[in-house]
DNA sequence: CATCACGTTGTCTCA
DNA sequence: TTGAGACAACGTGAT
């Protein structure tokens, strides 16, 4: 037998310093080692993700391949244009590969995928060598010391960390690598499916990236270009790559007051250059940091404080055990974890806007949803049962609410891809169960799109608890969008930033100018009208909206909203859930889509009669981010009302009792 | 079975 | 100006 012949996949570790997994790669003392990114078209067409996440992304790549050359001239990362299912078995034949390597992913695209180039590689006698690496503890043994159960609590977490013992420390970046051997390309590609894309709203151009062969269009395996992939330009400061995230790393931890106090409650979100808080986050997304280097980098000046250092859940390290909860949640509810139908942990609340599901048998056996259960959240459509609510998502989305403490967050989002937690508690409970009363997947999928640190586990986690459908449940707690962010900045520093129409009102009205004499918001050259839009000017004037709704009206009927549905108290698993028949139980009359006896899965069919129907749904229905954009390039089976043939309800009473005997167990 | 304290991050009024 | 308590009241886990 000869040495070992290694491909290092990258993946959600784009980094060099603790790699766990890399370090077993070294570890076979290969003859070769092809450090590899495959270019995968899920994630270039299907997985909802934004220009500056995208930015960042290709950052980190850049990066690591500069790293990589450093410690061998003649490597680099390698970025293969192809799926890996379908690259891999010609590749190791090419390459005579013997070992493939890589880091452990838990989301559920990256978990079937996985296992099918497992799968793959056993047949073509390729060792598989997988290593966990994302997380402080391997989510799958968090999950089996907390008794199977997903964690839910941060006792959880830490009562099943201490019997996992510490997290590893860090290991070293290496001190040199091995060359990649000869790096022929002797095969062809296959051309992707690029239809559904789910990210047409993000390009301004043709994809292209694979337009150039495998190895890109200098033929040497280069990181794309957001311009090869069409995506619009990026408009996020903040940016990728393991060099600045080790660098980040250094300055928090050079201060070892702020690392040692840190206490998230005491972080103002309303702080900006600098930010309150690390903004390491994103790199712990994409792996150009190792949580576990950070874990250690903090604990350590935390042991050496002394008595005044604050302690888990509040403190720094908390920060990162928080991460392993939402990794432990998911890792035990697999893919229905990110919804709330056939989810056993999440409060079923008719919420409006509720997200379509298909029948019960294509739930429960095949991924929820053909297009997107990739990405593991729901872009998928949505039932428009109030044009009211969806009028209040979309005025949310853009930052038009006219509250201007919302807006000031929402526009911060979409621009630099990142806001505080608080800030994101603000916005998502104002969506939810603070003021919209919309489903919380509507606005878990906005944030997916746009966060630069966007992790699936973390954002539907803090999604679900947000909206008091699991993980915390004091509902009667709620932020007001004057009150919450009067207390951190009294001027409204971070408002006029970011609304620049709120720049010259009195601080006393800067976050409720509906209360403003008519005289000072003239002299602060900005006029009030309902139903503004973004950017509207008239007479020389700024315009800015008057406030969607009534804030303490609406607090008022959510509050009501989710004392009833705590009351009802079914689960997103619950057959009344599945069937529709939830909707005997609350009064027609209560928030959301409430009306009638019958109704489908999940609030998909509107009426009894079509509760028992054989017809196609042709209602109206639309795709989260269909609003926007220039390049709409909508893809025919996503949205609009022109449902293709085929794609009608399945017949579903047969299966739908199938289903329900299932989840009964 | 009851009771109670607690849970990373609420708001409002009143002294 | 700051701090305490009312508000109306969730689930979990300890006792």
């Amino acid at each position: 037998m000869g040495k070992p012949r290694v491909i290092y996949w990258f993946r959600t570790d784009l980094r060099l310093h603790d790699s766990p997994a890399l370090k077993a790669a070294l570890d076979l003392k290969p003859e070769c080692l092809y450090p590899i990114w495959t270019w995968d078209p899920h994630y270039v067409y299907r997985a909802r993700v934004g220009p500056n996440r995208w930015q960042f992304l290709l950052d980190c790549q850049n990066d690591l391949s500069a790293s990589i050359t450093k410690l061998n001239k003649k490597s680099k990362l390698h970025v293969i244009r192809e799926a890996p299912q379908t690259l891999f078995p010609k590749l190791w034949k090419a390459w005579k590969i013997s070992h493939l390597v890589f880091e452990k992913d838990t989301d559920s695209y990256a978990r079937s995928r996985d296992e099918e180039v497992i799968a793959l590689a056993k047949k073509a006698g390729v060792e598989v060598i997988v290593k966990t690496g994302r997380t402080l503890f391997d989510p799958d043994e968090l999950v089996k010391q907390n008794r199977g159960k997903p964690t839910m609590s941060m006792n959880q977490v830490q009562h099943a960390g201490e019997t996992l013992g510490e997290p590893a420390r860090p290991i070293d970046a290496p001190q040199s690598l091995p060359d990649p051997g000869d790096t022929k390309l002797d095969f062809d590609q296959e051309q992707p499916a690029s239809d559904p894309d789910v990210n047409a709203v993000q390009r301004d151009q043709d994809e292209k990236s694979y337009a150039s062969g495998l190895a890109g269009p200098k033929g040497d395996f280069s990181v794309p270009t957001l311009e090869e992939i069409g995506i619009k330009n990026a408009t996020s400061p903040h940016r990728g790559g393991e060099t600045r995230a080790l660098k980040g790393l250094d300055e928090i931890i050079k201060d070892e007051d702020y690392t040692a106090t840190f206490a998230k409650p005491n972080t103002a979100p309303t702080d900006f250059e600098p930010q309150s808080t690390t903004l390491l986050s994103p790199h712990l997304h994409f792996g150009s940091l190792s949580c576990r280097l950070f874990y250690w980098r903090a604990q350590d000046v935390i042991s050496k404080y002394g008595s005044k250092a604050t302690q888990p859940p509040t403190s720094l390290t908390g920060q990162l055990l928080f991460r392993d909860m939402y990794f432990g949640a998911q890792a035990a509810l697999g893919h229905t974890f990110a919804q709330t139908v056939g989810n056993p942990n999440c409060r079923f609340v008719p919420w409006h806007l509720p997200s379509r599901v298909q029948d019960s048998s294509d739930r429960d056996s095949a991924p929820v949803t053909t297009t997107n259960a990739a990405s593991g959240t729901q872009e998928r459509d949505y039932q428009i049962d109030s044009p009211e609510a969806e009028e209040y998502f979309r005025r949310w989305k853009h930052g038009i609410t006219g509250f201007p403490w919302i807006d000031a967050l929402m526009r911060q989002l979409r621009h630099d891809g990142w806001i505080h937690h608080l800030g994101r508690h603000a916005v998502a409970c104002f969506l939810t169960r603070g003021g919209c009363y919309v489903s919380w997947e509507r606005g878990a999928s906005v944030f997916e799109e746009w966060l630069i640190d966007h992790e699936v586990a973390c954002n539907i986690g803090n999604w679900q608890w947000l909206s008091c459908t699991a993980f915390y449940a004091q509902f009667y707690r709620c932020y007001s969008p004057v009150a919450f962010p009067r207390k951190w900045d009294k001027e409204g520093r971070f408002v006029r930033k970011w609304v620049p129409e709120m720049a010259d009102v009195p601080e006393k009205y800067v976050y409720e100018p509906w209360k403003a004499p008519i005289q000072d918001l003239k002299k602060a050259g900005v006029m009030l009208k309902k139903g503004a839009e973004l950017g509207e000017e008239e007479g020389g004037s700024k315009v800015y909206p008057k406030p969607m709704f009534d804030f303490n009206d609406r607090r008022q009927i959510c509050i009501d909203g989710l004392k009833q549905a705590y009351d009802v108290g079914l689960y997103g698993n619950d057959p009344k859930v599945l069937d529709g028949s939830w909707r005997k139980l609350f009064p027609d009359d209560a928030e959301g889509p409430t009306k009638g006896k019958k109704g489908g899965i999940g609030g998909m069919i509107e009426d009894d009669e079509e509760a028992t129907g054989e017809e196609e749904f042709d209602d109206v229905q639309r795709k989260g981010e269909g609003e926007e954009g220039s390049a709409k390039k909508k893809s025919e089976n996503q949205g609009g009302a022109s449902p293709k043939p085929g794609r009608k309800r399945k017949e579903n009473h047969g299966s739908m009792e199938q289903f329900v005997k299932r989840s009964k167990k």
